[in-house]
DNA sequence: AAATACACCGCAAACGTTTGCGAAAATGTT
DNA sequence: AACATTTTCGCAAACGTTTGCGGTGTATTT
């Protein structure tokens, strides 16, 4: 019933396998009529190609693998998106792999790219990824590996991440723009690079501005530790009048502390936030925040990969640009 | 450097590559000195066998096609999560399109799958996908093909679902069991037909229940008209003392009119939603809802699927079961 | 009329694997 | 010592495609 090839095809023609084959792709050796007649049968047969035999013959798959920590993230969505989008314009199919932050399973999806001989790897990495050996090895095999987001702090690969400081600064500035004065920052998990960029971003934009601003540095690994710790922070006696929001997961657990405490926004207390856009609309009034697109970055990631493919050797760190959104939080 | 073949490893060795390849695969006619010998080769060069070679022979592709919208949904995101996680346990690699809602591109993602030869299709369609007919060509071909949450209303195929009738009627019920006398609903599009068998069975728990309260159904099309409707409703002189939320999208716009409206949660009004548990747990307090877990139905679909592969041939519609997951918004 | 050009097509090898079958070597049985 | 059995391995075909090269036949040029 199925499964068509060139041989059955050519027979049913009284063809040669490869009059077939270069009939359909319009190779200029063979007959206008020729090429009609294959086309027809081929339309009529719904013959489809075998991808794993011309990737075999070709070796070139035409496929990107997708590594992330997990698909379940406002962030990561919309890189993927992106990423999945430009690829299948540009005739490429993406195999997502998932690790669930898990560097042994990490391992196995890197070894499952290197099996389906993918083209290129994209790559988000765990927090717990210590060797970026076996990426390398990708890199000296030529399979292009581009990191994005979370990205190793090895320095001869490209990445692709987020404007961490420029965010943070584009913040702390608009805060001191509106004049707070007790400013409360709630960061993520110190260890993390990304937390490390953002906070001494944040800090150094107030030294400059010899800000009046009383700055207080909180961290959250989770978006109940920033619950709990706006909680307290708001019932003290000298509350903050704006908090500053690394992440999303930062700014659910604060805002559902505020909700809780019935703190009204923005005339008792400011908030900002750095985020992706979709949690921050979710509120009212929406949330003041600085934009580090995931589509942007997947695009950019993208574009990256393509350059790589068509020769570029030179390794890179590109950061997409991060914009402020206002919100009536501020 | 790279790319390892069997046929490099025998012609090291002074074996074939038949022997090499029965070798790795722990084949009993192969001595385990010969065994030991290939493997440890093998292991120093990094051989990874070619998975199209294989594929191409064996016919036997291990990889799972998943068709869905857009990955950028809640809901979406967690059976994407699940189904893909199971398949790498069962070792399985799936590839995740997106349609973006166009029929066209689904089409082309579906012939992507039959290119690729996949072993098995997990299809979320479109509203708009109204010929269901190149999928059924697929199950002719001996590629199974479970549809799930969005299905079509086409008999004769597997269908995974969320329990809609069940979710709506435990709403519906818990509202009656409160004691509510001005119930507000909010549904999504009338055409859907998820709308349909939601709007149904909440309207028939308040007439079984010979309620005394009084029921007002209203329809949504977006996150904005959800918003705009509770607003107004919660201006009115007799306002809801309930509002039962269809979906996320709905409930994304009421809980940003409360917000707006400052109206206390459970007091002056009690909310009910369904979802799957994401957005709920983002407000203070926690918005109580029927759960439609998306991982659940992700893993029933991924074990239909394994059913159907393993030799089952009738077709099935399942549903998920729902659950009433407590917060303290009612 | 011979030589040249061109249009059209087929042969066969190659990509890397799996696997049925047969062969050689080792071992066991009388 | 002759035979039967078992262990261990290699040969070769097949999966479906692409592509360099060569081979016809017809049309064009000298």
């Amino acid at each position: 019933m199925s499964n068509i090839t060139l041989k059955k095809i050519s027979q049913s023609l009284g063809l040669s396998i490869s009059t077939v084959s270069r009939a359909l792709k319009n190779h200029p050796d063979i007959s206008e009529q020729t090429k009609k007649r294959v086309r027809e049968l081929a339309e009529s047969l719904e013959y489809e190609p075998n991808a794993f035999a011309i990737q075999l013959r070709t070796k070139d798959s035409r496929i990107f693998g997708l590594l992330v920590p997990t698909v379940s993230n406002h962030f990561y969505e919309s890189c993927i998106q992106a990423i999945e989008e430009e690829s299948r314009k540009a005739g490429y199919t993406v195999i997502i792999l998932q690790s669930g932050d898990d560097p042994e399973t990490e391992l196995a999806n890197l070894r499952l790219c290197r099996q389906n001989r993918v083209s290129g790897v994209f790559a988000c990495i765990t927090p717990n990824t210590s060797n970026v050996q076996p990426f390398l090895k990708l890199e000296d095999a030529g399979i292009p590996v581009i990191f994005f987001d979370k990205v190793p702090d090895f320095e001869a690969c490209n990445k692709v991440c987020t404007g961490d400081i420029e965010a943070a600064s584009i913040a702390a500035e608009r805060i001191i723009a509106k004049q707070k004065k007790q400013v409360l920052a709630i960061l993520g998990n110190p260890n993390l690079s990304i937390t490390k960029k953002r906070m001494t971003a944040f800090k150094a934009a107030f030294e400059k501005n010899i800000a009046t601003a009383k700055l207080q540095v909180v961290h959250a690994n989770s978006t109940k530790e920033a619950f709990d710790l706006t909680h307290d922070q708001y019932q003290q006696e000298a509350k903050p009048d704006v908090v500053f929001c690394m992440s999303d997961e930062i700014l659910a657990g604060t805002m559902k502390a505020l909700q809780l405490l019935r703190v009204k926004i923005p005339k008792e207390t400011g908030i900002i936030s750095i985020s992706n856009g979709v949690l921050p609309k979710l509120y009212y009034p929406e949330i003041t925040y600085v934009e580090t697109s995931g589509s942007k970055l997947g695009k950019t990631a993208f574009n990256r990969m393509m350059s790589r493919l068509n020769g570029s050797t030179f390794v890179q760190e590109i950061t997409v640009e991060s914009i402020l959104v206002e919100g009536g939080s501020l």
